[in-house]
Formats: C-alpha cells, sequence, structure tokens
DNA sequence: TCTCCATTGTAGCGGTTGCTACAGAATAGC
DNA sequence: GCTATTCTGTAGCAACCGCTACAATGGAGA
C-alpha cells in the first residue's frame, strides 16, 4: 500500500536513542526532529501529539529494556537474592541500563507530578521492571519474594536517584550493604 | 535604611510553599510570583536570576526539612536502624515530609541532567539528609553506620520515586521488607 | 518642601514551545 | 498518462519562557 520514506518503526527507535542520549528535558519536537533526522512536522504527521508520541517511545525503550534485561540472565535462571542484586548493579553500571535508569528517573518525577503521559507510563514499566526481578530470584516463599523485589527494585531506582550526589558515593554503599543484608536469606 | 514592603525571607517561604504544593514542573517566574502576590518582575528585583532565585528556596526548604526532622526525632536519640526506618516512613507519609519527597525527587532528577542550580542544591541537600540518619543510628561499627544511612537513605528515596506506580504498593513493600532485614542487626 | 533612592508597574524583547494551515511533491493504482 | 492519495516543506500561529528598558511611585532624610 504505501511505503514511506521512513519507516516508523526506525523513527520511534531513533527517537527513543535521543532520549536516552540526552534525557526528557532536552527534548522539544524541534530537537527530536533534529536527532532523527527529520522536521517537526513530521513528527506530527506520525504521531497524533506530543503525548502519543511520548508514550509510543517510551513503550519501546520498555520492551528494549525488558530485551537487555532477559539477554543478561535468561529466564529459566534463578539467583539467591544477593547475587541478583550484584548481576543488576553490575548491568545498571553498564551502557544498556545506565542511560536507561537516567531517563527512568525524569519519568518518575514527572508521573510524580501527574503529567501525561507519564504516570501511566511509569506505571507499566515500572511493573514489568518489579515482575523480572521477582521471576529470576530463588525465593521459596512466594510472598516474600514479591517484598524483596520490591525492596531490591526501590534500592536500584534510589541508587539511580542518587547517582549525582557524593559522587556516587551513598549510591553504591547502599547497594553493597542491601547485598550483606541479603546474605543472611535462607537459601 | 530600607524598609521592604515585603520581607524578602517571607518571600522565599512564599516560593518554597508554593514549589511544596505544586512541583517543580509548574513554576514558572510568573507563576511563582502569582502564588507569592508578586509579580515577575519583583522575584527579578529581589534575586539576579531564577537560577539564585531556585537555589535560595531550595536551600530554605533545606533548613526547613533539618528542623522537621529534628522535631520529629531530637538530637540527643538513637535508634536501631530498624526503628529508625519505621520512624522515618511515618514521617514520610505525613504532610511535611511527603511533600518534601516529591520535590526531592524532580531536584533529583534534574540534578543528574545536569541543569543548574540543582547539581549543587541536590548535593548539599542529600548530603544533609544522609548525615542526619547516620546520626540518628544507634550502631556500634561507625563505618557499618553509614554504609547502612546510605541504604536507608536510597530506599526512602527511591519509595518516594516510586510512589505513583502500582498504587504505591511496592514503596510500602519495600520499606516492610528493610525493616525485617534490619531487624537482624546486632543491638 | 525638596531631593534622592529604594521599590514597583507597564510594556515588551527575543526566543522556544506544541501545533496547524496550506501548498507542493511524490507515488501509488488505474 | 491521469488521478487520487500519501507524504513533506514553508511559514506561521498563539502561548509561554526568562529577562529588561523605562518610567512612575513613594517614603525617608535634608
Amino acid at each position: 500500500m504505501t511505503k514511506n520514506r521512513i519507516n516508523r518503526d526506525e523513527l520511534v527507535q531513533r527517537l527513543g536513542e535521543h532520549l536516552l542520549e540526552t534525557g526528557l528535558a532536552r527534548s522539544s519536537l524541534r530537537q527530536l526532529a533534529q536527532a532523527a533526522g527529520t522536521s517537526d512536522r513530521m513528527l506530527l504527521y506520525y504521531f497524533p501529539d506530543k503525548e502519543a508520541l511520548m508514550e509510543q517511545v517510551l513503550t519501546h525503550l520498555g520492551h528494549q529494556l525488558a530485551i537487555a534485561l532477559d539477554a543478561a540472565i535468561p529466564p529459566q535462571e534463578r539467583l539467591h537474592p544477593a547475587r541478583l542484586v550484584e548481576r543488576i548493579v553490575g548491568i545498571a553500571a553498564g551502557p544498556v541500563l545506565g542511560r536507561y535508569m537516567r531517563v527512568w528517573t525524569e519519568v518518575s518525577a514527572a508521573a510524580g507530578e501527574g503529567l501525561a503521559p507519564f504516570p501511566a507510563t511509569a506505571d507499566r514499566i515500572g511493573t514489568l521492571f518489579h515482575a523480572w526481578i521477582e521471576s529470576r530470584m530463588q525465593m521459596p516463599d512466594p510472598a516474600r519474594a514479591t517484598a524483596v523485589a520490591s525492596l531490591i527494585l526501590t534500592v536500584v531506582d534510589g541508587a539511580a536517584l542518587l547517582q549525582p550526589i557524593a559522587q556516587g558515593q551513598i549510591a553504591s554503599q547502599a547497594c553493597a550493604e542491601l547485598v550483606r543484608l541479603l546474605e543472611d536469606i535462607a537459601h
């Protein structure tokens, strides 16, 4: 039928890349367009408005996150909570999850202020991340597993938020201390 | 000498109140001015620019936070880490710290993007909060006390960030699980 | 009363924001 | 080739942003 010059999916991918690279604050329609190699006019041709654009790009980044996480720890693998935290911290220091977490803090903060479409998007991605952590955890008691997964997610997010403070010392200390505390959980 | 119609300190206080109430995102000079009962023109008479204004208002909020914390747990009191977390969570649910945490997540996220003056301000307030937690903690080993304080601060901040997700369930589960884990630390 | 200076209002600057009207270009199906 | 539809560039809208020029106000000291 139609033969788009620029594939719409590729557009979303480029926009996501720009978001990861420069953050939510520096992402006006014109800035996004320039980064993707088009014009703001075209962005509003492919998407009804900026809100819808943002939602789709963030959803795409969510899928990308899920893929990266599954690649780092395959679905059948189960880890002791302490080992899981160590692995996640290792991933979070890398280039993939590291850039993602910076954007994620901005999205969550915007969600806290109720700015559309961030509340709904943040809820989806946060829930996804939480479910992934829980699914990779080796823990007999399922209820406890949910609670521990919540703690791990909270520490990882808090660490991302505190990254710019005290040269990241507080964040890394927190992760190390969490590992120490989780060590005593029964295997 | 000069008899200011509107006291400058009261101006800072009103601006801080507006920040707590409506967040960083809805705080243009005109919006701030209206909330404080003046004009944007006057804000730029009292402050050299918006950056300086923001820095002073956030510093004021930092002092206000310190006072609220000291009032909740007096300086000579020392608590077991698990009890301390319970107390902080109780305070954070209240009207004073609750509103503050919402703004704090925005400030930290902006600091992560390097937008002036937030990196410096976030660093100061984060360090202050961390020192306060450590100072209220009863713990023989000082090095461990620093690490545990980092973990507590990280969980509290992460919980604030995750507040809008899953109706706050993840955040509250995380705090409860942290208390459980800290319970085993020697008194 | 007069002068001086801190304070304030009015108006507007140049720039950015999200978004749109309109026309032209390209590309399909026939 | 013709037409209908899809795509895209140009130009600009109204609203907002941080900030400023300029003039008026008003109270205090002389």
